[in-house]
DNA sequence: AGACCTATATATAAGGG
DNA sequence: TCCCTTATATATAGGTC
């Protein structure tokens, strides 16, 4: 609907694109308002633009709000196809596997944060929602499978640190909480190289690190073993 | 764009508001999907019908994806007017509240379940996000949190299995786990009375119970505290 | 990135089946 | 609920600023 016929296909232009992106946005969200008033709708709208940027739209409801809302229908009314494909994404990203991809490409990370008032939504829905017993234990091992997955990420982030720290023999250099890794970890005080084959202390750091000054992916998947 | 022009305001026919629904639901999804197209940028689009069902739409990505890479953004891109909304909720829903509430008003409960890949795709866009130690831990306490409500709720489905136990003598009509209830939350093997007080055997049970024939809160909430 | 313009493409309201 | 038709309203491509 212009001066010409789009075909719809990606828009190579770069220029082009951000303003049809611009434009349709902008339609995309009137249109969405347009039904959740006229038809009393909840509609929730994330769209991320070409520079990463995101844009949403809700009606009287948060984004979050729906989301939980859409979260909390049961699973079969969730589209379940997509669901294979996470899966399979999943069983593809073990943990040792992204551990490895992580350490060898040496990614530049950046921040994030977890949707508490989004978990916090979740669960006042199911307050009302829950039933079955056997669905709830399902979601308790999914929560304490996630924990893991969080604390590994802890680990694997003080391993950071200490790659990173000049003086691998001095711990004191890291921050006091880091310090001591075991009780950061577990919160059971012991000592970090606990895990660590018993050898000379003086020769131990150095084993600590492999050929490349790497910390021997071992080592870390014993680290991630005591954690999880 | 039809015969006449609409105000947009909610349409109070009931049929005319489905029927608008329908055609616009179709329009909305068109043009997401040609903006995905076109300017190739991710777009989860989530419509919840007049009559309570669910309408998708996402691009290359699936919705779950989608909602991943929107919960792994930076907390202050993510929109900060309605989390305070959120959380202001989550205040006024405090676990006794809760409890007292749906025990007060016996609710007819429905299925769910969590959304098992939609964790997984956030972890997955951690693995390769989260940068600061404090973020991590934040998250690891947000987790712990939530796997304290989710063990809550288990314990309150206990509960209302042991009212819907016709002898609440006899412990062993309830299923084998829920039997000892106490192994099943804590995972420590010792008797599910233990926390009741101490008194002559015969007499526990019927102490166990109110007037009203329910626990009483204060014991849910002795519970609570323990599995929490 | 936005605002405006204008010709044209598209969406859709109301109606009938 | 869906499909069709048609008159009309709206969206937007390609400009310019």
């Amino acid at each position: 609907m212009g001066r010409v016929k789009l075909q719809i296909k990606r828009i190579e232009n770069t220029t082009n694109r951000q303003v049809t992106f611009s434009k349709r946005r902008n339609g995309l969200i009137k249109k969405a308002y347009e039904l959740s008033v006229l038809c009393d709708v909840d509609v929730a709208l994330i769209m991320f633009s070409p520079s990463g940027r995101v844009s949403l739209f809700s009606g009287n409801k948060s984004v979050e709000e729906v989301l939980a809302r859409y979260f909390n229908l049961p699973e079969h009314e969730r589209g379940s196809k997509l669901r294979v494909e996470a899966d399979e994404t999943y069983q593809a990203n073990s943990k040792e596997y992204i551990i490895s991809i992580c350490l060898s490409q040496g990614k530049n990370l950046s921040s994030i944060s977890l949707p508490y008032s989004f978990l916090v939504s979740v669960f006042e829905g199911e307050i009302a929602e829950i039933t079955t017993l056997s669905k709830v234990k399902y979601q308790e091992q999914v929560l304490e499978e996630t924990l893991k997955h969080v604390r590994m990420r802890k680990v694997y982030m003080i391993y950071e640190l200490f790659l990173n720290c000049s003086n691998h023999q001095n711990m004191a250099q890291f921050p006091p909480e880091v310090a001591d890794v075991n009780s950061f970890v577990t919160g059971r005080p012991n000592n970090i190289l606990d895990w660590l084959p018993q050898r000379d202390p003086q020769v131990q750091i150095l084993n600590f690190l492999d050929s490349n000054g790497l910390l021997p992916l071992r080592y870390l998947c014993q680290l991630c073993r005591q954690v999880g």
